[in-house]
DNA sequence: CGTCTATTTGAATGTACTCAAAAGCGGTGG
DNA sequence: CCACCGCTTTTGAGTACATTCAAATAGACG
């Protein structure tokens, strides 16, 4: 249950048998439903998710519709971080797109680890290193090349996205029309 | 010279000032000018810098032109972090769009103040995961919303910016044409 | 004062969008 | 097991909006 977890977290910085347990000891394992929402629009985000198996997907909601801010596969992290800092109304809603298994880790629980264990500064300091370098990246990606080439980028990082979210969802996370997706597909399939 | 990143590090944790004294031995002070780089395209990035003065952009340059990445002001920071941490080739040039103080932090003495100081790790937690959530944010406007309203919203956010960054470089930023951005601020003058 | 760069303006073009409708697919209940 | 229903994906046609290209104007800097 938690061996995914630990090794993500010992692949950051070593932790001692008992340091685990004390993680251990507040992690809330949680199944859930495809389409069951974790977080809704309004409400204050109090947890980090770390996902064993499935996949979610966070998204906010205007007038023209939803927009896909994140997908999170196993072994990823999803939250709203903004509410969660700040303690305010989310402008997320984390949904599941598949049956999940989820562990959930809350905030209080968090800063009472960040206390207890003086390497988890340094795995969660890495895991937001790479958190940023990745969305960044992604934004980059946004402002310099086509949706074409960024649907082709995503391929390539989540190979079997096609098989587990429906297109449109890539579209959203693309921030393009999913008929613009299909035919961006249909010009692929011919080459 | 060194009060900003002092009062920077102990908004986030506390030091003490034989700590901070290991930083400064450490931390190099540049003064560059307007239009000088930092970094160019295919260097490998072996510093952060912390903007004590002036303004600075990051951008990536491809066959279409430039996209600027980030502009840093006073008080914050840049780099190229995909290469720092894969220390491999940099895809982006840093340069000076405003006469700069600088403080270099290169990699090689950041990973002894890690060892040595253990709220390092804590202060850089806490501005990866608040650098993390801005540009998480800023992808999600630039989905979600036009980029008048990401416009309005950069003059929100820094309002002496159109003093200090030619229209050129906010137009690259925000990943629509110069000519559209003018002609967005035509519009707005109107109102 | 002159040169180089940045900004504005205009006109034509093209790409992705919207709207509408059909086809495909999966899941549910009879 | 099959038929139906709802949701997803595809396809088509017309439209709108930002872009490109070109040129003029304005501004900055030596």
């Amino acid at each position: 249950m938690y061996s995914l977890l630990h090794s993500n977290f010992i692949s950051k910085a070593p932790l001692t048998a008992d340091e685990f347990a004390l993680i251990e000891a507040v992690v809330k394992p949680v199944k859930l439903k495809k389409k069951t929402k974790l977080l809704t629009n309004g409400e204050v985000c109090r947890f980090s998710v770390f996902v064993n198996k499935g996949c979610l997907r966070s998204y906010s909601i205007d007038n023209k519709g939803e927009h896909i801010v994140q997908f999170a596969f196993e072994n990823n992290w999803i939250s709203d971080l903004y509410s969660y800092i700040t303690e305010t109304a989310s402008h997320l809603t984390i949904e599941a797109i598949e049956d999940c298994e989820l562990l959930y880790l809350y905030k209080q629980d968090m800063e009472q680890l960040y206390m207890q264990i003086p390497a988890m500064e340094r795995i969660m300091r890495l895991q937001f290193q790479n958190a940023y370098v990745a969305v960044q990246r992604r934004l980059n990606a946004t402002l310099s090349i086509t949706a074409e080439e960024r649907y082709i980028a995503l391929l390539a990082a989540q190979p079997d996205i096609t098989q587990r979210v429906p297109l449109l969802h890539i579209a959203s996370y693309l921030g393009i029309a999913p008929e613009s997706l299909s035919r961006i597909r249909k010009q692929l399939s011919t080459r």
